[in-house]
Parts: C-alpha cells; structure tokens; sequence
DNA sequence: AAGTAAAATTGGCGCGCGTAAAAAATTAGA
DNA sequence: TCTAATTTTTTACGCGCGCCAATTTTACTT
C-alpha cells in the first residue's frame, strides 16, 4: 500500500495506467473491461485502494443505484428484521440502500420521503405510519418514484406486499377453536391498516364458525406495543373481565404484554390442563420462542415478504417507472408453541 | 402548489426571484439572508416545493454534513435504541446520520468503512464488532476521519464512551450478595471486548467480597444470545449443575433465553421464597421488563451513551480532526424487578 | 496476411450546487 | 441626507464523475 493519496478518479487512472472513462467502466461494473485491464487496475486497486466518490457518481448517473427504505419504527424487529433481509437483496443486486426510520412520527415520515425525493431515486420501499401518515404526500412520491409499500396497504392500486391477514387470523382462529374455547380478541391500536384488517379478519372468522365475536377494544394510539398489552391486561384481569380464557392478540409484543400481566397475576397460561388460560399472537416476533410459555401465533414470512418486495420493485423499475401492480398477500404459517 | 417542475436550484432562483447564490445560502442557514428574503423564499417554497439535490449539496461542500453510524447488528434493540437516539440528536445539530450495519460479519463491517470513507463524512460513530474487526483498518479509518467508538472499545487511545462495566458488574454482585447467595456468572460469547471485561469484572467483585467466583464458560461465538442461553439452560438445568441458585448473565438476552430454559423445567424464578433458583442480566433490554418474571438488572443509560457519543464527536469536529480523547466510561443504574 | 469486431483512448460536455470576488443594491446610523 | 455597514447580485470557477462521439488500439477470424 503505497503512502500517496488518490484523490479522484483521474489521478487513479494515471497511476493505474488506464484511461479514466475505462475507469469509470470497470466500478460501474468490473465484467465490462477486458481481463486483462481489469487486473491491471485491481493491482493498482491494491497499491492505492481508491474508491469513487459516491456523491460524483449519483450526481452524474442516469439511472442511480439506490433504493430508499422508510419503516415507522426500526426498533421495532419485525421491521428491523424486514429491513435487513431487503437491504441485502438490494446489495446483491448492486443497489445500494438507504435506510429511514419515521420513529413513529408522521412529520419525521414527510421528511423521509423529502429525502429521498431529493436524490434521485433507482426505487423506494416503504412500510407507511398508518393513519397518520400523510397519504397524499405518499401517493405523490409513489407517482414519481419506482415504489412498493409493504406491511400495511396505503389505499389501493399501489405496488402493495404483505401477509393476508384474513387468511393468517383465520388460521389461528381456527385452530384456537378446534383445540379450545373459541376466542376473544385483544385489538392492536388503529395505527395502520393491519389494526382494522385483524380485527376484522377475527370477526369474519368467527361468525364463519357461527360464533359470537368478542373483541376487547384498546384507547391507546401509540406503538408501545407491550406496554399496552401489559396495563390492559392487568385491569382485565384484576376483575377477570376477558370475554372467554382463551385470548387471540392483534400482534406478538401486545401477546408479550399480555403473558407479562398474567404472570404477575399468577396464572398458569397453556393449553394444558393446569391451565388457566390461552394466550395467541400474530407475527412470530424473535423472541416469541423465549416468552414463558413459548408464544403460539402465525408466522409472517419476512424473507418472503423482502423477497417480493424487492423483486417487485425490481420489475418496476426495468419496466421504466411506477405502475400499477396487483398486491400481493402472502400466507402466514401457524406456530404451534405451548401458550396455545 | 403550482404544477410546474422544478428541476434544480437555478429554476427555483428564477420563480422565487432571488439569485441562486442567496437561494444557496438560505438552504444552508435560513437565518442567514435578511427576514425579507428569507419570507420571499419560504414563500416560493410552498409553491414549488424544492428541495436542493442531496449528492450535489455534498459533492461542493467544504465540510460535508453527514454522520455515519455503524452498529454490529440493527436488529438487536440495544442498538437500534441507541443508533435511533444518535441520529436525533445528529438531525438536531444540522447533520445527516447514514447508518450501516455489519449484520454481524467482518466483511460487511469492513465494506461499511470503505463505504463511509467515500462519503467525505465530517465524523463516525462506530461500535465495532468485536474480535473479529478488522482493526488496523477501523484504527486507520479512525486517524483519517473524526470517529467516536461505542459500547466496545477497540484498544486503546481512541474517544470511547460505554458503560464502566466493572461498576456495573460491581453494583449487581455486591446487590446479589446482599440479598442472597452468591451468583456465579453465565458468560456471553467472546464477541467482544464487552464479554471479557464482563467476566472480569465478575470475578473481581466476587474477590473483593472474599468469595470464590463460578463462571459457567460457553462455547459458542455468535450472537443469538437469547438462543445461547436458552440451550446452556436446558443443558444445565437438566442435571443441575449450576454452582449456585443465582445466576447473574453476562447480558439480558442471555438471560431471557436462560429464563425460558428456566420455565420450560417448571423452576420458580425470583427472590421470593418458595423460588427456585435466581437470574440478573445487565444492559436493560427494552423487554426485560416484559419477561415473567420481570429481569432484575443493570440499565445502560442509552440516552448517555447517545448524548456523550454525539458531543465528544462534534467536539473532535470542531477542532478539526482526529485526536486523543480520555474514554468516557457511564456507571450504570441497578434495576431491581422480581426475578433476583 | 488482411479483415473485422471488440475494447480502450482522447477530448470534452454537463450534472447541480458550493463558493469566491467584485459590483450593485439595500439598510441603518449619525 | 449622506456615509458606512450589511446584504444581495453578477460572474465565474470548480468539485468528481457519467457519458458520448470519434479515433486508435487490441484481439480474434478466415
């Protein structure tokens, strides 16, 4: 490694021996040049270890190479979890992805997509806010931008990927009521669609069975998940006022909110016969496998849920623009674990 | 909002009346053109909507306003925690946090490194991954670009702030001895700097006390800790062969997977008397709170970690480039819950 | 050996904006 | 009202690289 600096292409190019727009080819894609020049750079490569400024190359570029990822909350890891899987398909595929995370505000979302819109874009992937997002701001952006949502649907004729809620809740349903008493169902806050499409995919699957839906409403509007789960389930529970003792949660971090409460209250939660109650979740958070007991739910698919995205937005963006698409709903994976 | 396009600074300098030069600075400091100007520009804003091109703006600028951020794993919620609060406090002073993930390999954490050091960024905030970092080169990353190392150091002479472990390991042993009998220790892989010191100062706690310390050594060296402690739990549970009743775990997702191992063998967890065996972590997991029963441990202050990373950053900025630093080292707050 | 296709070079424009210097305009102070 | 200080405009260069057209070199055919 020698001790001079490179300080641009230009420089590299004369220290390599090879012109600059031959340069310029191989970074944007090392197969393009002969066998031969390709070496003799990876050889200078070594000496100098220099690498294109990345502000230079989008500035100039067509079509950049970047793809912008927006989650309400990425210390949530469901999407920590999407997040990542998405950002190594793009890196595979030679994208380069920025991640955004909204932190649960709508003003922070806005700005994340400002951000985005300010840099030239290849694509976009985004997992909106919910109800508070700024739908119109969004559907702009997806007009000018190669993007597809995921998670929870904006409204309707967007690229939208996700899991069919009816089809995962009916699962679980179904299989609480084979196995058990039939059901209530502690709802999630109305932050996004996902909220409202659960609940009403419990009650659908319910009334199909020809049973009385019970849901157990929550006032809260914010993303504290377990807090939530946790105080609701501790003023049930003081008075026992859950509708039956089997109890379905909107999503896994309520369910670990739940199981929390109902530890401290001393109940005994399983499907066996010692047990005072059932408790089910939705999503297969990673640490669901480690709550006592072990959390039964539906898996969401991550990888698949990443997977089509990406190649989604992939088709999007070879096809020269945004686009309507059909949506696409992905099938969850009942986890039978001890809880239920 | 007007339907017309804006394509770059100059067509917005023409609708809004103001020369680009002027147009250009109130982008870079709103305050810094007269109210006047400054009215006739916001002005044109809300009908233009412009935003400056993000590459460009970087590409000229002297100092660049970008943070890069590197964490050896997005998906584990201390870091997401920790990398959510840097960056906000990065947006509040002016900058933009790019942040990367190593996803846990070497590999990544080094193409993370090349990626920033084409950014032209004004500093880093780094929490490397451990032993295997590549560490002359995050050595030498650090001598060319104003760089702050978190939570694990790397060796010595570099601006560190993390938690003082032999403080914290020191709160929780003599709180475990006060109250009980005296834990032995479950370590955590040797990923980093953080597990050693850990386990040392496990032992010298136990020393001062005049007590013999147990570590219960563990082979693996990855980081799917709650996994980890979940089997060495099972393994040892099975034939008892902890050396004490309580465990003090080197980390609370080590802790979570041992207390799932705990409940899976029908053993009572907590300081009350008809309890079984006894379980602390350390770091304050954002769900220790939620585990049954709740995990008695010690807090990292995140938002201190944040805070300290962040100034003595812009502190290496402002006079001007790398330099030696005394490593900030932040006690930790013991959190007693039920479960020691 | 000549002929042809592929690859590399030369030379040069342009991206969108930062920034500097000098000139012009505006404001504030006396 | 005049001068000085502040702000804005004009003009122009440069950042580092993508990309293009024309030309020259290289590699492979027959």
């Amino acid at each position: 490694m020698e001790d001079q600096k490179i300080r641009n292409m230009e420089e590299f190019s004369a220290v390599s021996g090879i012109s600059r727009p031959t340069v310029s080819k191989y970074f944007n894609d090392p197969t393009s040049v002969r066998r031969s020049t390709r070496d003799r750079i990876e050889h200078a490569l070594k000496q100098y270890d220099f690498r294109p400024n990345l502000f230079a190359i989008n500035q100039n570029r067509k079509s950049t190479k970047n793809i912008g990822i927006v989650v309400p909350h990425i210390v949530d890891p469901f999407f920590a979890e999407i997040v990542r899987l998405i950002e190594q398909r793009c890196i595979e595929a030679g994208y380069w992805a920025i991640v955004l995370s909204s932190h649960g505000e709508a003003e922070l979302e806005a700005n994340a997509l400002d951000l985005l819109r300010s840099m030239k874009l290849a694509g976009a992937v985004i997992a909106p806010l919910g109800e508070r997002s700024d739908r119109a701001r969004m559907m702009q952006f997806a007009s000018e931008i190669p993007t597809v949502i995921f998670d929870s649907p904006l409204g309707s004729g967007e690229a939208f990927v996700g899991t069919d809620n009816f089809h995962s809740i009916g699962l679980i349903v179904d299989y609480l009521c084979r196995t058990g008493e039939p059901p209530c169902f502690l709802e999630m806050p109305a932050v996004n669609e996902n909220a409202l499409e659960r609940k009403n995919a419990y009650i659908g699957a319910m009334e199909r069975q020809g049973l009385t839906p019970e849901v157990v409403p929550v006032a809260e509007s914010d993303w504290g998940f377990e807090q939530i789960g946790y105080e609701q389930g501790l003023r049930l529970l003081s008075r026992w006022s859950f509708p039956t003792s089997t109890v379905l949660c909107a999503n896994d971090r309520i369910a670990i909110g739940l199981l929390a409460a109902a530890y401290e209250r001393g109940l005994r939660i399983g499907r066996g016969p010692g047990s005072a109650m059932r408790i089910a979740g939705h999503d297969d958070h990673p640490l669901s496998r480690f709550t006592c007991p072990p959390l039964t739910t539906v898996a969401q698919d991550h990888a698949a849920i990443a997977d089509k995205s990406v190649s989604a937005l992939f088709d999007m963006i070879e096809d020269g623009g945004p686009q309507d698409r059909a949506p696409v709903k992905l099938e969850g994976k009942l986890i039978m674990r001890l809880s239920a």
